[in-house]
RNA sequence: GCCCCCUUGGCGGAAUUGGUAGACGCAAGGGACUUAAAAUCCCUCGAUCAAUUGAUCGUGCCAGUUCGAGUCUGGCAGGGGGCACCA
């Protein structure tokens, strides 16, 4: 009897369905079981979901059902990140409002997720720019301000003086506007900043705690927070100049004083800015520098230029004058804006020095040499001793550790400087000057200052009857939306136009899935069941901003009453990347739909498909617009089916590495769902006479063992996110009951092996249906079950099949192997010595000489030397 | 430039976290079935030499620690992520 193919197709849509109306995954706050909440980062909608996405969902919904499987209250709910600047440019190219250009693309991948087969709670699902969502944020906002978690403070922007407009930093390009072209220059304004410096320690504190995060992350907020244990040293400028009599210097190796050769501060710095006056020169220099835009790469990147003010300062410990230079690497918003430059201790200062020509002084040598620093500074750690030359501070030989620890006392002493605790962590300013965000909730009176808008008069909805003719935020020239009362006195006033940094809207959207219909943000004894998040899933490069905004928002949102948790997510892992091959030919990118890549002889060659040209096979890279190296989920989900899409971006590669799009590995992936189905269904008839019964002795004992270990170490990969080992093993344990299935479906196999083999096959569904849900629904039915799979539990193991008693140990002879001993598990140490040295090849090796030592490692290793 | 991560056969990767390197999959080669093709099934598959049960080398490169290193330490190279207004 011939098996028809499995047709994905008729059978995803079946059960997407059936577990729709069975509401299967809509989550009752209230039932029972332990809660669990896992989430996948939510997606901005660009109009279609790509791979990254795939495998994203695919990973988070395995845990779901897993979770869910294992008894737990499972909460799986999906939303958008709708506001943001992509919405703004499609409105400005193509003419369509932001909000219809969001909706309808948000309309468009969610049926794209819906044919992935997802158990989510799509009753949760809300977009960020619905006005439901942004009005609690606004409520959120005034909650902060009245807490005094939010201020003002101007800060630095991006200024196209041509669109007269501020620019992201991704639109200044080589210090040009992207659309203009012109020269991009800084501009200070006035801002909203959330306070979350005042949570810098609790914040790097509490990352000790988050065991279930990865080290790299950790290591990142850490380094991102910055905290340094340094001194403020006072310069004393030899003639006081523009009302300024000294700059302050922060440092974290004052041990290296002595070696101080000049000092530099920031273009932006106030003496800086005072000179600028009657200094054309320096004006024009400073006009340079602010000309880099604002991101600190492009400045670190920059050629380090400096430009002496002819103004110099007293050395505090020893009397001698410095110069004071401007230098572009000096960054305003990091310490004091002011740094001594030592060149003998630092590359960069070096650099510095030797360009212009400046001393080079050792403040310390290397116990084992005097030399003089020459091409390359001296930068020992803190840890290392070394000695000091003619050190105000008495010491001679000393780690930098304690030498800084004697020079911050020294000065402190003296009067001459103050030992301080910095971070490098800044406050988050959330105002941006566009249309597309969350309004900002106040209202600038001329007399009363900045006033918060009642709750009552909430929310703050964004005007549709906008333009985009003129560049700039369009909420400027809104005067129906600007001219307001003042809520204090009455008068007329302005509106604030700024919206909320985008960052705002995913910093607690996790939180309002526990209640994404309350009139509050949150209803917090609801709230509290399920946060925090117990897995987060999402990219990498979210291991920052996001996830530390979020942390702050957890914060505050527990300090204005709304939440009880600190830390929002309990667990997290970053998934790598979905990359593929570039393609293009002398007009450019070419897609992977528009190409046949065939084999010639060991050689790859790529052939356009329409002009059957050869096209030059390019790097691996991330799938991105640009190099059109991208494979719509909607293809594959069409010929493939969504369950091979999803087996494919969970095997081989680890979640956590980049997985490469191949092919070949899709069509892998399809082949080993027709191979289960081909082998499940062709014995279906003596399957379904079985009961099921693993068999504890005989022929058929392997089966069962093989079913029962599989069962055991997909639970603990599944519990570790290991998704490619649970598929590496299924794929094993379908290689192990192949022939038993075969034999089943001649109807030569005994009773013994049909129902071994039958309670192997109810596991194998049971580990397969969280990865491919509806492959495993329908054959689960086509074995005669009427209840969904997805709605039973885990099975169990069986303790007594998965234990071996005998072990095959590698025997190694000075380390390196040449044979193998098979023993009991208990075996004592010296009966498997006894046993080991009585083998022939042993013998062999030792030629009569007696063994210098004997390592026994139980149940792992025996290692002879000789 | 600074911070973080990664590097194992032709390819994706596994290796019980210091204990048999290459599980599992893909690709490739050989064979079976077939009028033929597809599908399927079986075998081989790190390199070099012995030519079978053996030997040597081999986890980006150079050192080190150890009875034993893919795994730990130091240095180097290449690739990737982040750098505060992309999300």
């Amino acid at each position: 009897m011939a098996i028809e193919r499995y047709n994905p197709r008729a059978s995803e849509q079946k059960w997407q369905k059936a577990w729709d109306e069975a509401k299967l995954f809509e989550t009752d706050d209230n039932a029972p079981g332990e809660t669990y909440y896992v989430l996948e980062m939510f997606p901005y909608p660009s109009g279609r979901i790509h791979m990254g996405h795939v495998r994203n969902y695919a990973m988070g919904d395995v845990v779901a059902r897993f979770k869910r499987a294992m008894g737990y209250n499972v909460l799986h709910p999906m939303g958008w990140d709708a506001f943001g600047m992509p919405a703004e440019n499609a409105a400005m190219q193509n003419k369509v409002h932001p909000k219809h250009w969001t909706y309808e693309n948000i309309a468009a991948m969610r049926g794209q997720l819906k044919t992935m087969g997802l158990s989510l709670d799509w009753s949760r699902e809300f977009a960020t720019c619905d006005v439901d969502y942004y009005h609690r944020q606004q409520m959120l906002f005034l909650d902060f301000l009245e807490a005094g978690l939010i201020g003002r403070k101007t800060s630095k922007v991006n200024w196209d003086p041509v669109d007269n407009t501020v620019l992201a930093n991704e639109q200044v390009i080589d210090g040009r506007g992207w659309r203009s072209g012109a020269l991009v220059e800084q501009r200070e304004l006035a801002q909203w900043v959330f306070k979350i410096t005042d949570y810098s320690q609790e914040l790097l504190d509490a990352l000790d705690d988050l065991d279930q995060w990865p080290d790299k992350v950790r290591t990142m907020q850490r380094n991102w927070i910055g905290k340094s244990r340094g001194i403020d040293v006072q310069f004393k400028l030899t003639d006081p100049v523009e009302g300024h009599d000294e700059i302050i210097c922060y440092s974290t190796r004052p041990d290296t004083m002595h070696g101080a050769s000049f000092i530099a501060i920031s273009p932006d710095h106030p003496l800086s800015i005072a000179l600028e006056g009657d200094n054309a020169e320096l004006a024009s220099f400073n006009a340079d520098c602010r000309r880099l835009g604002t991101s600190e790469e492009a400045l670190e990147k920059a050629e380090k230029l400096g430009f002496n003010t002819g103004i110099r300062v007293q050395h505090p410990a020893e009397g001698r004058s410095l110069p004071v230079w401007v230098g572009n690497f000096v960054l305003m918003n990091y310490g004091t804006g002011a740094v001594f430059g030592c060149p003998a201790h630092d590359q960069r200062d070096l650099d510095f020095a030797r360009k212009y020509d400046l001393p080079v002084r050792n403040a310390f040598y290397l116990a084992s040499d005097g030399a003089d620093v020459a091409s390359e500074a001296l930068v020992p750690a803190k840890s290392d001793v070394v000695d000091y030359v003619n050190h105000f501070a008495g010491v001679t030989t000393a780690t930098g550790e304690e030498a800084i620890n004697q020079t911050i006392a020294w000065f402190e002493q003296n009067g001459t400087g103050k030992a301080k605790e910095q971070f490098r962590l800044r406050d988050w300013g959330i105002s941006r000057q566009r249309y597309w965000g969350c309004p900002i909730p106040v209202i600038h009176c001329d007399d009363c200052g900045a006033v918060p808008v009642p709750k009552s008069d909430l929310p703050i909805e964004l005007p549709e009857d906008i333009s985009f003719d003129l560049p700039g935020n369009p909420l400027d020239r809104h005067q129906a939306f600007l001219q307001v009362k003042c809520p204090g006195c009455g008068k007329d006033a302005k509106r604030e136009t700024d919206t909320m940094d985008t960052f705002v809207d995913s910093s607690w959207y996790f939180a309002r899935f526990a209640t994404p219909h309350a009139e509050d943000p949150t209803i917090p004894a609801i709230a509290n069941k399920w946060l925090p998040v117990d897995q987060y899933i999402g990219g990498i490069e979210h291991a920052i901003l996001h996830l530390l905004y979020s942390r702050f928002f957890s914060r505050a949102m527990k300090r204005t009453g709304h939440l009880d948790v600190d830390e929002p997510f309990k667990g997290l892992f970053t998934q790598g990347m979905v990359v593929h091959e570039t393609y293009r030919d002398d007009s450019g990118w070419i897609t992977p739909a528009e190409v046949r890549v065939e084999d010639n002889d060991g050689n790859r060659i790529a052939i356009h498909l329409e002009s059957g040209k050869p096209v030059e096979i390019g790097s691996i890279e991330k799938m991105s617009k640009s190099k059109k190296n991208v494979v719509d989920p909607d293809d594959i989900i069409a010929s493939y089916g969504a369950d091979t899409a999803r087996w494919f971006m969970l095997s081989d590669s680890p979640p956590e590495r980049d997985v490469i799009w191949t092919e070949a590995g899709v069509e892998g992936a399809h082949r080993f769902v027709q191979r289960i189905w081909r082998l499940i269904l062709g014995a279906s008839e003596g399957l379904k006479q079985a009961e099921p019964n693993p068999a504890k002795e005989g022929d058929a004992l392997a089966i069962s063992k093989a079913a029962h270990k599989t069962l055991q170490a997909v639970g603990s990969d599944l519990e570790k996110l290991a998704f490619n080992k649970a598929v590496a093993r299924l794929y094993d344990l379908i290689n192990q009951i192949a022939a038993p299935l075969n034999q089943i479906a001649e109807g030569k196999a005994d009773v013994q092996t049909a129902q071994a083999t039958r309670d192997a096959v109810d596991k194998l569904l049971a580990m397969i249906a969280p990865i491919m849900p509806h492959l495993a629904e329908e054959i689960w039915a086509q074995l005669g079950n009427t209840t969904m799979i997805s709605a039973l539990p885990w099975p169990v193991f069986d303790p007594q099949l998965v234990a071996d008693d005998e072990v095959t140990l590698p025997v190694q002879i000075n380390g390196k192997r040449r044979g193998e001993v098979v023993v009991s598990k208990q075996a004592e140490g010296k009966a498997v010595e006894e046993l080991v040295l009585s083998l022939d090849f042993v013998q062999n090796h030792l030629q009569g000489n007696a063994p210098k030592k004997i390592i026994v490692v139980p149940n792992r290793i025996v290692n002879i030397v000789v």
